[in-house]
DNA sequence: GTACTTGCAAACTGTTTGCACATCA
DNA sequence: TGATGTGCAAACAGTTTGCAAGTAC
């Protein structure tokens, strides 16, 4: 039986001759359902509430398939393990409270002036971004 | 016997009562002989080549020794073990190129009036700011 | 039916730790 | 001398893999 899973995945999982199971739509659904920034750890947790069965390995393979597909992106912060959100439509960068562990996504467009004049300057064909500002939100500020 | 170590260091270690060993020292030195962004088995190897006896432990004690007493960096680049270098007097970040793996370092002004920005519509205090981009650096541009 | 997936346990990689011995100050 | 540091081996965390059994199509 197989939960409702976004199409626009379904279709790529298709077109690569790869299968719709049951535990690859429940790990989805909770990828896209939470706000992202996961880490396997926790993706695990939450979907075995719902699928007793499910084993870690299931979790890790699913994630590298769908990293594979370019629908999710892996995330490398400062910490020993990785942490997983769907691949947004516009990019966008971290802001990470040090305090509370908050994560908060942002935009810039000086990011874009960035990049063209430092792929300009270093003659370099820039294909990722990655910006994390470390911090404290205004939150833990205030409880100081 | 103790090699020469940076005085600067020296006295930091010094100064929390911190010994210096030859192996501090001949660990620091290969840190900063590099071109930096070496990661912690690059670092054994090359010092286990003067000195034989060496330990991986040693070098994984003093490398977070040396990033508590904030002499170095860890960077963490989408990869599965850590980077080190030596902590630079100017902020600086990364071009990682995928093809061969070289790291050019660059700053620009554009990041402080970003990371003003970013601070301010965010109500967010930043205190560390981590950019790398990654693409193709132009000689392995101009191979393919 | 069959190729693709799963769960499980065992392997692997990068890193950390306990302990007895060694060494810097 | 005594606290600090080292090497070694064993432990650990996160992740990957081999295999037999299960399942989507």
């Amino acid at each position: 039986m197989v939960s409702p899973i976004a199409t626009g995945v379904e279709k790529i999982l298709r077109s690569e001759g790869k299968r719709i199971t049951p535990q690859r739509a429940l790990l989805l659904q909770i990828i896209e359902e939470s706000q992202g920034h996961l880490d396997a750890d926790e993706i695990y947790h939450l979907a075995k509430k719902r699928d007793l069965r499910l084993s870690l390995s299931t979790v890790y393979r699913t994630l590298s398939l769908l990293k594979e597909l370019d629908v999710i992106e892996e995330l490398h912060f400062d910490e020993e393990h990785h942490h997983y959100e769907v691949k947004a439509e516009a990019e966008h960068y971290h802001l990470i409270c040090s305090e509370c562990g908050k994560i908060i996504e942002f935009h810039d467009p000086l990011v874009g002036q960035l990049r063209e004049e430092v792929a300009r300057e270093n003659d370099f064909t820039i294909s990722r971004v990655h910006i994390d500002f470390t911090g404290i939100c205004a939150r833990c500020r205030a409880k100081e």
